[in-house]
RNA sequence: CGGGGUGUGGCGCAGUUGGUAGCGCGCGCGCUUUGGGAGCGCGAGGUCGUCCGUUCAAGUCGGAUCACCCCGACCA
């Protein structure tokens, strides 16, 4: 591993999730906003990738991926290639002076992209997805990897034949949205969150963590597990659903929250604009109707590293972390050297991912960047305990070590 | 974009009324250490963000510029 740890974080960054993540070498700042991810921090990023990827294909998603490059033609049919519309384009141009954007959303590469394939009602449903870097200039980025000008995004989209199918559909995603963020761990704290909607729906929904470096605020009723965006509060249509839930305003409790994911329906808007019809059973030319459903998958992990990490540092769960187990070899005794390698390898055998500290450091040094890393089962190998063939065995989120066979840390581990 | 602040070895910092840069961590070598970020010794590493100016002399003074941070606004 080229990468080191630091002692101190660097004096520029104040959100706490960026300077864990910095001083353990997960992530490197290119400029403000920009950061790219070390090993380590690619190896938590795949993984919490692969937990969607995983949601995504339950709901019948096929992944694909779009392109950074966008010509304007499509999203000026949309209005959004206008700067007074969308203020956070890049933007660019060809040699030859074609004006070019930096995707920073992919609802009308999507749909210009599917009009090939949407010609009949037998097309469709069409659920695609994707993991993307989207280029948002942003005026100001701040708060660590948790927003970014440059960040990692999973975007699915929808097409159906009508409004039920649509609404069926969004429930599921919904549903698949929260089956995610209870692997990712962060279940308990997530919420479905009433937000402002589009032309279609009153609502549109968002996911929001409890963080309290967040920048959203939400009003929550944790009983009936109902919240609210803080700007929606005194919306009278939010007023009437609250009401239909027989909630007063009174009992909701105002928390700050990150937005971890959100769920918006486009009804038959973009079609139309668009001009992408499909033949129905009649033969009739129709639009049809889009869902889009976001993650930003940097961000969860800035929340993710914010959440739980505590004083020595990041905590993650075995669900995610870059490894899982630290194995620390202490001395460099010919017994202890042999004894670490073949736990090594039967660690590896048994696919069970580790990382071994062999550096030639004193064990305080070892325990302070198992720590700081989060890896969540730590396994020492020391002369004391080898003499009685035991190993020490630590998980991250506890402060007492015990002694076991290799048998017993193989149970531990499965 | 409005307001405020900061740029000095890889990281964190000091540098007085202008006189030619220093500390801690880290890094290299040696010896001693070896269960919670070791000790001693020696050493490497800096166009002081950049440019222009003032001056015999600029890290220090003036101007411009770039970058970064914070608060606000923005986040469809």
């Amino acid at each position: 591993m080229f990468t080191k740890t630091l002692r101190q974080a660097p004096a520029d960054e104040v959100a706490k999730n960026a300077q864990l993540l910095i001083r353990a070498g997960f992530i490197h700042k290119e400029m403000a906003g920009v950061y790219a991810y070390l090993p380590l921090g690619l190896r938590v990023l795949e993984k919490i990738k692969q937990i969607i990827r995983e949601e995504m294909n339950a709901l019948g998603g096929e992944e694909l991926i779009m392109t950074n490059l966008q010509p304007k033609a499509a999203w000026e049919k949309t209005t959004r290639w206008d700067d007074e519309v969308v203020d956070i384009w890049f933007k660019t141009k060809l040699k030859d002076e074609t004006e070019l954007g930096l995707a920073w959303s992919h609802e009308e590469a999507i749909v210009q992209m599917l009009r090939p394939y949407v010609q009949s009602y037998k097309d469709l449903p069409i659920r695609v997805y994707q993991f993307q870097t989207k280029l948002r200039n942003e005026l100001r980025a701040k708060s660590g990897i948790m927003r970014g000008r440059e960040f990692v995004m999973k975007d699915m989209y929808s097409l159906h034949v009508s409004k039920h199918d649509l609404d069926a559909f969004y429930n599921q995603a919904v549903e698949a949205y929260q089956r995610i963020y209870d692997r990712l761990g962060i279940g308990e704290d997530t919420f479905v969150t009433f937000a402002s909607g589009g032309a279609f729906t009153k609502f549109s929904h968002e996911f929001q963590t409890i963080c309290p470096t967040g920048e959203d605020e939400i009003y929550l009723h944790r009983g009936k597990n109902i919240a609210v965006n803080s700007e929606m509060i005194d919306d009278q249509g939010i007023i009437d659903e609250l009401h239909r839930l027989q909630i007063e305003k009174s009992e909701l409790e105002k928390v700050r929250t990150a937005e971890v994911g959100n769920v918006f329906n486009f009804g038959v808007d973009k079609a139309e604009q668009m001009d992408v019809e499909f033949a129905d059973a009649s033969g009739q030319q129709k639009p049809f109707y889009l869902g889009s459903y976001g993650i930003g998958v940097t961000r969860v992990m800035g929340v993710i590293a914010e959440k739980f990490a505590d004083e020595r540092g990041l905590v993650w769960s075995d669900a995610i972390a870059p490894a899982r187990v630290y194995l620390i070899n202490i001395g460099n005794d010919d017994d202890v050297v042999k004894n670490t390698t073949k736990l090594y390898e039967e660690l590896k055998k048994a696919g069970i991912e580790v990382i071994w500290d062999d550096r030639d450091a004193r064990p305080g040094e070892k325990f302070a960047d198992a720590e700081l890393m989060g890896i969540p089962h730590r396994v020492v190998v020391s002369p004391k305990l080898l003499a009685q063939n035991l190993l020490e065995y630590q998980p991250r989120t506890l402060d007492i070590a015990e002694n076991l066979t290799t048998e017993t840390l193989f149970d531990k581990l499965k």
